[in-house]
DNA sequence: AGAATTCCTTGATTTGGATCAATCGAAAGC
DNA sequence: GCTTTCGATTGATCCAAATCAAGGAATTCT
């Protein structure tokens, strides 16, 4: 079971702490959010909460990677939501969940209780602002993954996964010396088969492809090298622009 | 070219005005929104604004269907937004659109200059209260949808875009006589190709295996009759429930 | 009315990825 | 050290949907 650890200190990561209410607030604020604030940690594979589950918490992720998934009654399964550390989960406002969501790595959660973490959304307008923000983040997100699921071959798929995690990977290290072309895969095959709508074998096969044609090196399973990033993104059929900023 | 006219009357179908702002607000932000609301008509086929334009308004549909879709290098193309009457459009905080907006039937929206419509967010904070519940329900319609294009064969995702029709079409019209079982398809079969991530030729021959398996009759080639909303569902592949509410 | 266009249907063939099946390597348990 | 387990790889075969192709029905244009 997870180990839940009443905590105050500092959560690295945390969006709604350090862009919404430590950029903009007043120390009361913060002292509140230290009052509803704890962590709790789980093993890769567990389950977090199941769908149709009473949920009385949100949180981000500090460390770690979880999924949302959804299954269909005769057991096939898509990952409708990867999240990675600062990633948000949660819905202010609904008591039930609607996805099964697991730890697909060790992971930590900052969690807030959800009926005080409410009540600041309408006493602390930016914090909703904040929350807009990043939830309009992750439906321009959903929207390029329908993309993928839609119309790209398998192996545009695989490329254009690896492409979103080494970026995820990059802009956690910013000012690092890591460059994000060298990377763990925080997915299995199986879990990579659930985001892009393919079988494990598929998978498989396209990532030994990609590695045979010398778009990507391997270090055993799960290390990732990218020596050329312009070659990468080719192979994901994308514009070489990817939508221009703001 | 849209046809832009300068009015004040109110628009039924307005989630902005009607469920933020009138139920909750004075009567001085009616004004003000009325300062900046206009209304936007276009025909069957037009285009709204293109991927990578400036916008420097949102608003909503009050009557007909708007579509927002990616398009690949290579022309392949994803439909990754659909709006019917009562949906929202645009991004507050974004200057520029990251999808093609197409109306796909005629269409009237009702729009909100943009920079007001942003001071507003600021200075009332249910509004962007409204805007993140719909954004988050956005974002859940989102994830069925990627279940619906990573794992469904054609013929489920077709018996479940036409649920998702029939249910916004029942929506609509709550206090009427209309039950949602008899309906237009607002949508060509190509556009239901671009929804699904298939070809309309499969779209065709799919709808035509309904009819003649009885699932649903047509009149036409677009309107459509459910003479059993079980049978229907029972082709989604869905759960019977189908995620429950709260 | 006839021609052109748009939307849809249906048939024949091909193909990319699923499925079925065997094996391998690394880590964990006894 | 040996076995079990879990994740990954690779091969052989199959099938659902794509592709290629021909027409049909309804609407608009001339």
């Amino acid at each position: 079971m997870a180990e839940i650890a009443y905590k105050t200190k500092d959560c690295g990561t945390c969006p709604i702490r350090h862009r919404a209410v430590c950029a903009r607030c007043e120390a009361d604020e913060l002292v509140y959010l230290d009052q509803i604030k704890y962590y709790r940690n789980y093993e890769a594979g567990q389950p977090i909460v199941w769908s149709g589950d009473h949920i009385d918490f949100v949180g981000s992720v500090v460390t770690g990677v979880a999924a949302l998934t959804q299954t269909m009654e005769d057991g096939r399964t898509q990952m409708v939501g990867l999240l990675l550390p600062s990633d948000f989960l949660g819905r202010p406002g609904r008591n039930n969940v609607l996805y099964d969501v697991t730890a697909v790595s060790d992971l930590t959660l900052c969690c807030f209780r959800r009926k005080p973490f409410e009540e600041l959304l309408t006493t602390h307008p930016h914090v909703s602002q904040r929350l807009l923000e990043m939830t309009l983040n992750e439906l321009d997100a959903a929207r390029e993954w329908m993309l993928v699921l839609g119309r790209k071959t398998a192996r545009e798929k695989i490329a254009s996964l690896l492409l979103i995690i080494a970026r995820r990977e990059a802009s956690l290290h910013l000012s690092s010396i890591v460059d994000g072309s060298r990377f763990d895969l925080p997915l299995t095959r199986e879990a990579m088969a659930d985001y892009l709508g393919l079988t494990l074998e598929t998978v498989s096969r396209q990532i030994s492809a990609l590695k045979r044609d010398g778009v990507i090196e391997l270090q055993g399973t799960r290390q990732v090298h990218i020596p050329d990033f312009a070659t990468l993104l080719a192979e994901t059929g994308d514009d070489a622009d990817g939508g221009m900023p703001d």
